[in-house]
RNA sequence: GCCCCCAUAGUUCAAUGGAUAGAACACGAGCCUUCUAAGCUUGGGAUAGAGGUUCGACUCCUCUUGGGGGCACCA
């Protein structure tokens, strides 16, 4: 519908300069959004403000001018409010017509076409094998999954990916942890566990055997329970076997990227909009990270991807730059790489604030939220809020208002649907539902589920752009309300047989779009509760 | 010192530069002889401070205050 109007208002203003009713200038962006009030419409624009400037007229003139040669087939009215809003009303008609079109399209709705052809690549959580993965881990877990499967809806072609941090410094010293020498830092039970299975006393090796026991019985199994499916497990080490890190490191040489001084190898990156040169080559010979992370970007593109996202936590926000350097230094665009930060977990207990840190073995892990609350309220929870925020927890707070999660709210509304829909079973064997009942839909909370429901391919397409996946819980939560209101209004199983299967339409839809949208979240739909 | 993020109701969070700043929890009051009361209706409560840009600012810019994170030949 968005997508509708938008192109409505260009057609009008094109003609509306043939017809020299407007002068001639450049459209800009339309922007369509949702008018909070609902005597606002059901869609409006600014577009009329927005030109007042350029055309040297009042922004009220210019919305009547508009809208006065505006098609409005699909509108019951078009209003022009001061100071130039024009607001939209959807025509009963229209909506009424939308409820077969979900009932027709079912799971494939919402589904769109913007990413077709398209490859794109989410690298999330990536965390290193030393330990349980943690409350961070799972905020970036539940969002780079989330994430991958909106990319899905609209049509791209998506990689899902772990890198492995399997060989350097880290690993190192896992092993010192693990042999319990002066070098240990890694605390916490699981060390105690592995230096049971662990006889290994060379540090180096330790840690290897280490980390991928960690990954294979900690971190997997972990991924798996928050429900998230991995294409690839990159390893790093293989960039090395592979001889792609050398290969990087002699190209950027030869290309005048990389230069030595005081012993070490340097990259660039200053020259790409970074503060200043990183280093790729210790003058120990030892290579950085750095140096890794550049062989698996260009890895990543020669893969066929299009776009890469890294979503990462907020203490790798310094890392940004280095990484777009690297991108634009290997002749790719800048803005081909997204990098999301995921601003940190706070732990909180009892009110007071603990660092959480797998070196001194203080934090919660993923595992225990999951166990304690479940999977659906704890992504929910984390769903819920902007990337950007910084976000306290409490597993005690999280335990006692897990059972009272709007996440239940929602499921609520598809459980109350499902015993409805087996109650209209069992009175009528016999369910169809054709467009000539559905203009029996006239009450104001089915049209309001109704407006709802059509929204939601629009979300998945806001969403894909701006990559704020936050909107989808808020969705669904608007959307389980407005079926509760409804529910509320109007009776399904009602002596009116007509009615009844009109309404019946209404809620099997209201069912796709509920199930479409807990399916991208990640969360069950129970059919009872 | 420099860089990133944040500051909204008692609490935890929302709000592509739009219209009377939304929810949830907590607190107060109502609604089950009718499809699941994990529901509905309803009350009180908030943009850290000072400037600026704009027809319009929680949102953008500058400064101040207060928090979190980062500034290595660590990862």
């Amino acid at each position: 519908m968005k997508e509708k109007i938008v192109q409505l208002i260009k057609e009008t203003i094109d003609l509306l300069q043939k017809q020299k009713e407007l002068s001639q200038f450049e459209i800009p962006e339309i922007s369509v959004e949702y008018p909070e009030k609902e005597i606002h419409g059901d869609y409006s624009t600014n577009i009329a403000m927005n030109l007042a400037g350029k055309l040297k007229n009042k922004p009220i003139e210019i919305a009547k001018i508009i809208t006065q040669s505006f098609n409005q087939s699909l509108f019951d009215k078009i209003d022009v409010i001061e100071p130039g809003f024009i607001n939209f009303s959807i025509k009963k008609q229209y909506l009424q017509e939308q409820v077969i079109e979900i009932l027709d399209k079912s799971e494939r709705f919402g589904t769109l076409t913007i990413g077709k052809d398209k490859k794109i690549q989410v690298e999330f959580i990536s965390a290193n094998p030393t330990g349980p993965l943690t409350l961070g881990n799972g905020r970036g877990g539940f969002c780079g999954d989330v994430l991958a499967n909106i990319l899905e809806k609209a049509g791209y072609e998506v990689g899902r990916e772990y890198y492995i941090n399997d060989v350097g410094e880290q690993i190192k010293k896992l092993g010192h942890s693990v042999i319990g020498d002066k070098e240990a830092v890694y605390k916490g039970e699981y060390i105690k566990e592995l230096r049971k299975k662990i006889k290994e006393k060379e540090p180096e090796e330790a840690g290897q055997l280490a980390a991928k026991i960690i990954l294979e019985e900690i971190i997997k199994p972990s991924v798996k329970k928050m429900g998230i499916n991995f294409n690839v497990w990159f390893s790093e080490k293989s960039l090395y076997e592979d001889k792609k890190v050398e290969k990087i490191l002699d190209w950027l040489k030869k290309n005048k990227l990389a230069y030595e001084k005081d012993g070490a190898l340097w990259f660039n990156s200053s020259k790409f909009g970074d503060d200043k040169d990183r280093v790729l080559v210790k003058a120990d010979g030892e290579k950085t990270y750095l140096a890794s992370d550049i062989a698996y970007l260009k890895d990543k593109f020669e893969r066929g991807f299009d776009n890469l996202i890294y979503i990462w936590g907020a203490d790798h926000h310094g890392y940004i730059k280095r990484i777009e350097a690297a991108a634009e230094a290997l002749g790719y665009q800048k803005k081909q790489v997204k990098i999301i930060i995921m601003q940190l977990v706070r732990l909180l207990k009892g009110g007071r604030i603990v660092r959480m840190s797998k070196r001194e073995g203080t934090f919660i892990t993923l595992e225990e939220l999951v166990d304690e609350v479940g999977l659906d309220a704890a992504r929910f929870f984390f769903l819920q809020r902007s990337p950007d925020s910084h976000l306290n927890f409490d597993l005690s707070l999280a335990k006692e208002q897990s059972e009272k999660n709007p996440v239940y709210y929602v499921q609520y509304a598809y459980a109350r649907i499902c015993s409805i829909v087996e109650k209209f079973k069992v009175q009528n064997s016999k369910v169809k539902t054709t467009a000539q009942n559905l203009k029996l839909l006239n009450h104001l909370s089915e049209l309001r589920l109704i407006k709802h429901l059509i929204k939601f391919p629009e979300i998945i397409e806001d969403t894909v752009k701006d990559y704020q996946i936050q909107r989808l819980p808020q969705y669904a939560y608007k959307l389980a309300g407005s079926f509760h209101q409804f529910y509320r209004d109007c009776r399904v199983l009602t002596e009116d047989k007509e009615l009844s299967k009109s309404r019946l339409a209404l809620i099997l839809a209201t069912k796709i779009v509920l199930k479409n949208t807990l399916d991208i979240m990640g969360i069950s739909a129970p059919e009872k509760m």
